[in-house]
DNA sequence: CCTACCGATCGGTAGG
DNA sequence: CCTACCGATCGGTAGG
């Protein structure tokens, strides 16, 4: 007579879980997610959700490890198979503010990368660390990665600075998901790709 | 024999209250910011400090506006008396820079309008509202008006995109902030200040 | 996966 | 500006 669910069902209740879990904190942050919300929103008890995960801590970490596993499917996923160098890292930027701006169903909030970076940027602990570890490996890595294999290539300019590029990728998405979500601009991802383009094109190798 | 002060004392503790307050929500949020985490920092009663504001979102309102005042003292005043158009622009992109890497007195958690857009730009109501209109007014009329003067002047070509501009130079200083508060990343200034020299050279009017 | 509960903290009020 | 208090909600636990 207990309430006791299959390992299929659990596996499958942790994940509607953590759906929700990443749509809320996206709007409210991983603080403002509560698990009270989360069961209120759910139909199931506090005591239920908490179960999956232990502490809140240990949920926030899995949001943060689903909304990453999200990213990947609809940013990276889509464009792995292309060639290494420009043809991937063009993909990828443009899968990227196409996910900006569409992807409300998992982020009505936007992206919870740029919403968690900003909310812990001053705190310490395993969250922060986690959020670090995953904005460095998006950004950094996997961009910096096409990056320097486009230099190696000679898509881009031998003397072209890698983290330059890197760091100026970085604020055209972030400015990206403001006119969206703040200003709800309807052009922004015309100019976030124009930015893109201009930026690239200025480290197009010299001719002869 | 009652506690309370004079009108001059009263107001300084207004003052002493929004000081903190902008420097708590800077790292906790607007939310995160709590009348008794402040009544606590400042040895003061829960209630004597919600009576110099009446709720939780007039302190609320009242932080964004200090923070606005801090901003435009160091950002804006000390360029304010320069030509209108380029040199005033660099003036003010040089101390934009400066004030995000440097004002950990203020904004021990980083630029609160930064924070705190990402902490709204899901929600509704007249937080959300003051915030817009805060980065609207830095962002695309202070910006863009020394922009416009300088495509007016002949500093910039008559092409030039100013909403274009305004979209990097705003993704600019949110990397900026991102890196110096997240990544702790020590070139980051020099980066976001080679990135805005690089977007207006390119603006250059052509010669001839 | 539930009910029933814990101490702590939230924003806010009454009254002085 | 204080003390003393309110109902609501927080994360989490006991026990089943």
């Amino acid at each position: 007579m207990s309430p006791r669910k299959s390992v299929a069902e659990a596996r499958e209740t942790r994940a509607r879980i953590l759906d929700r879990s990443v749509a809320i904190a996206s709007v409210e942050g991983l603080d403002g997610l509560t698990i009270g919300r989360l069961a209120l929103d759910l139909g199931m008890s506090k005591a239920g959700v908490l179960g999956h995960f232990g502490t809140k801590e240990a949920l926030q970490l899995a949001a943060l490890r689903e909304a990453s596993a999200v990213f990947s499917r609809l940013v990276w996923e889509p464009n792995a198979h292309l060639d290494a160098g420009l043809p991937r890292l063009h993909g990828v930027c443009e899968s990227w503010a196409d996910y900006l701006v569409r992807a409300r169903d998992h982020f009505p909030g936007g992206c919870l990368f740029t919403t968690a970076a900003v909310e812990y940027d001053a705190r310490s602990g395993p969250v922060r660390d986690a959020i670090t570890r995953l904005t460095v490996f998006w950004q950094h890595r996997r961009l910096g990665f096409d990056l320097r294999a486009a230099v190696a290539l000679g898509e881009l300019r031998p003397d072209a600075d890698v983290e330059q590029l890197v760091f100026e990728l970085t604020g055209i998405y972030l400015s990206l998901n403001q006119a969206v979500q703040l200003n709800q601009a309807a052009d922004a991802q015309a100019r976030a790709l124009r930015a893109v383009d201009r930026l690239l094109a200025l480290e197009a190798p010299v001719p002869g």
